[in-house]
DNA sequence: TCTCTAATTTGACATACATCTAGGCAGGCG
DNA sequence: CGCCTGCCTAGATGTATGTCAAATTAGAGA
């Protein structure tokens, strides 16, 4: 276990200096590396539906009963998508009693949303 | 050919009306399905860098030569992932003469990032 | 303790994907 | 016209991935 780790996207928090890291000057193949697969844990569109599902449920929290409750798949199936997402870093979760709850890591969605960030997010104005 | 399409993330601007897509209602399975493939096709550790350094370099296009000189890839893989890159509409090309060129095309971007970026992306006063 | 439900793990299978080699098309130049 | 260079397409191949059925673990309750 202990698959805890998120050090990527060039650190830098929230509001960073430069833009956009992707068009401010090329991915090293390094970074590259560790920042695919955050991506690649998105890029489905299960997976892409849980995340949605866990970042939208009221209390911050799903229990996966509900998760599974909204797909035409397998419980398996499921724990798959979440354990992928979870290794990911990009949720988390824990037993409850019976059931497991998850949430989401909103860190790690700001900073993948951070770096395709075009130069100037925001153009009000910027002319 | 004619494989430009992009109606996706729920249509709104650069200054939408509620916070994340993602985190604001649950997405729906069309939604997801077509949103996945966008991530896919960064969702790999060449086209990140080949977008990378299309965004990067100066005059806003690169010509595939200079592309395929920094990997150490054959010229044909590199164009595969090109071909990805631009059948999800995050780039572009132009023949001019011997050499081919690409751009990066920001909206696609701008979008996905919007999509993922938590609750509040710009709290600029967003309140 | 025995049983029932919730969730995960394991193993198998079909499909998708990244990569390469070989060959084809387009444009410049002698 | 013929050749050379730049880029793409086609086909093949090994690996990764999504899915399921079957088996396993964890907790609640009689």
């Amino acid at each position: 276990m202990s698959k805890q780790e998120l050090p990527i996207i060039d650190a830098s928090g929230p509001g960073t200096a430069c833009c956009a890291p992707l068009a401010c000057k090329p991915l090293s193949e390094t970074e590259a590396a560790e920042l695919a697969p955050l991506f690649k844990a998105i890029a489905d569109p299960v997976r892409l539906r849980l995340l949605s599902l866990i970042a939208c449920h009221e209390g911050g929290e799903t229990c996966v009963c509900d998760l599974t409750a909204a797909f035409d798949l397998t419980p398996p199936t499921i724990s798959h998508h979440l354990k992928v997402l979870k290794q990911a870093g990009l949720i988390d979760s824990e037993r409850r009693g019976t059931w497991v709850y998850y949430w989401i890591n909103p860190e790690v969605l700001t900073r993948m949303s951070a770096l395709i960030s075009p130069a100037s997010p925001a153009p009000t104005g910027t002319a």
